[in-house]
DNA sequence: TACTTATTGTTAGTGCCCTAACTACCTGGA
DNA sequence: TCCAGGTAGTTAGGGCACTAACAATAAGTA
């Protein structure tokens, strides 16, 4: 009923594939796929709550940031850093918040004439509390039927994940951009 | 120097936001946050991957599941189903496969005349060859300091957790939706 | 057989995020 | 002091995936 997708990459379909390709690892792909498989359906699940909830994913993110900082605010160029993506992109973010209510831009106060400094709203605060004990619900249900070992084990083995796949992009991105600063993509982390 | 992201959701942020919500549970947040951090390094990486290969995860996943087909070929709503996305998508996805000469629509040789017969021609199978080598080393290095055994953890533990996730959706989804066929997003399985 | 209902692939239009290119502004060295 | 080079936010334009609506066709039923 609810498979998200069974078809696709099957352990005989990875048999398919492995005989054809001698670089495949096929215990590495299955645990890859399995967290690809997992990713992909944590993504869709908070987009449709997010969606129920009259938000997205990047707005909500802005909002979570901006609640965390409180009355000092941040810059969009903050923002952008912190939640990783353009600074472009910000920017569309913030002008469908601020047409909602949820955040305003002021002048900065530090002086610089360049640099903007964005806070959350009242409202914007009040729609994160609307919003904020469903979306830490869906998470404890999910994680419900795991014992205290098992959530340490799963971080531990996900984080080690991560550095596994950072320090092969490490190597041969660095190579080819060596300098890249102005970060761009990547996204979707949200507490 | 490649931390993702460090500003986002550290334990002292957690805290910040278990005061507000008391419906946060904290070491299932924690969790789910390590493996959403590695979801969108996981996406981020396989994009670029791809990008440099002028390539894109959809297409991509089309041609996994065309190459696996063979001869048979699929139809573009086969396709959809597969790879879970939208039939609109799926068209869009072969106009570009097709103005790069990878794929081809031929009449269903079942003789309905709604439905087509997608098939990859040799260049594509060859752009393929010249992925998937690549790919799959990918996977391999970021996993290649798993024991066989951390391998398996983290498959069942990840498999937990999707089931514990589509269990929780299922029960209020059900209610709202109930009769929903034609499936929406989620997208991003590629072996 | 005629009629209703379902399915196929497509188009049109939307949202989100990206890159590239700008203007305005700040800063630090000749 | 002046000016070369960096940084802030924005605009313009593109890619990708989605929904809604469509015409053509198939299948089920009275």
């Amino acid at each position: 009923m609810f498979p998200l997708n069974d078809h696709f990459p099957g352990y005989e379909s990875i048999q398919f594939f492995a005989k054809r390709y001698k670089e495949l690892d096929v215990s590495a792909l299955e645990s890859y796929l399995a967290v690809v498989r997992v990713a992909s359906q944590l993504n869709r699940g908070a987009e449709a709550y997010f969606q129920r909830m009259d938000m997205s994913q990047g707005r909500f993110m802005v909002m979570i940031m901006l609640l965390k900082a409180g009355e000092a605010g941040l810059s969009p160029a903050e923002i952008a850093q912190n939640i990783s993506c353009a600074r472009a992109t910000v920017t569309g973010l913030l002008d469908t918040l601020e047409a909602s209510g949820w955040t305003e831009r002021h002048a900065d106060p530090g002086g610089d004439r360049r640099s903007l400094t964005v806070r959350l709203t009242e409202a914007g605060r009040q729609k994160l509390d609307s919003i904020l004990p469903g979306h830490y619900h869906r998470i404890a249900q999910a994680m419900a039927e795991f014992s205290a070992e098992e959530r340490n084990q799963l971080k531990t083995l996900i984080q080690k994940f991560s550095l596994g796949l950072s320090a092969f992009e490490a190597t041969f991105s660095g190579l080819a951009e060596e300098k890249n600063s102005e970060q761009p993509h990547s996204k979707k982390e949200n507490p």
